[in-house]
DNA sequence: CTTTTGCTTCGACATCTGTCGATCCCTTGC
DNA sequence: GCAAGGGATCGACAGATGTCGAAGCAAAAG
């Protein structure tokens, strides 16, 4: 189960490091379609949990903008709830992992985090 | 129930129209506090589902910012429905409402928006 | 006052979600 | 090979969430 791809947000085939492209428009130029708010949602509602959003902003504020999973797990849940919460913020395309060695590295991907910011842009 | 009050993402009692005071610093400026994660959760939660965003999109859309109930109110649930997600929407703090008349209007808080924004800012 | 219209609240219900302990898989070290 | 440790998956379960129809409430219209 549970083979939702992650969010094709940013067109990273060929496109230059710096072209941020958005999946859609700010949310105050136009009402959203069904399925803009559908894509969209996925990436709030990853970061609409406090343990996600702790263990998010681990991550992201770790340097090199990646962290092991042994530096952020201590957030008071399980290891497998950490586990749990690691993969739905990896299922919203908000990070990656790497396993290299023993430890596996979670980093950001901060073209999404960009794109994000734009929706929120003011008009 | 639900007496949950609106977050206080900016004081606006006595602050400057233009200066957006942030509940919480950007996601990767450091780790997050459980507290900081709790409140700042409970925004995007109020995004991350499909009907609010484009619920709020609409309204965030609408010309001066505000609509009424009846304009965006075909988002293709029951109209129960639209106004249950109103409703966490304004206890999120993204939008407020007001009687005029016969109608309701709801419109966005744009400081909260712009709170929301430097919180996805890149270090 | 009664009716109509716009919106909220209530009650019920199926589904989703977060959490845990137990277990499994992979890599390293012996 | 075997043991140890980091991390993912599984199965179960309580609680939260989205949804609806029915009922309630407030303002305007007749």
């Amino acid at each position: 189960m549970s083979n939702v791809r992650a969010l094709p947000l940013l067109d990273r085939s060929e496109a230059p490091a710096a072209a941020v492209v958005p999946c859609c428009p700010p949310l105050s130029e136009r009402p959203f379609t069904a399925e803009e708010a559908e894509r969209t949602a996925r990436m709030f509602k990853a970061l609409g949990d406090p343990v996600r959003l702790r263990l998010f902003s681990a991550v992201a504020s770790h340097e090199g903008g990646e962290a092991c999973v042994c530096d952020i797990s201590d957030v008071g849940v399980s290891q497998p709830t950490v586990s749990h919460h690691l993969k739905k913020l990896k299922e919203a395309g908000l990070l990656t992992s790497e396993r290299r060695g023993t430890w596996v590295y979670y980093r950001v991907e901060p073209s999404v985090l960009a794109a994000m910011g734009q929706l929120l842009a003011v008009r």
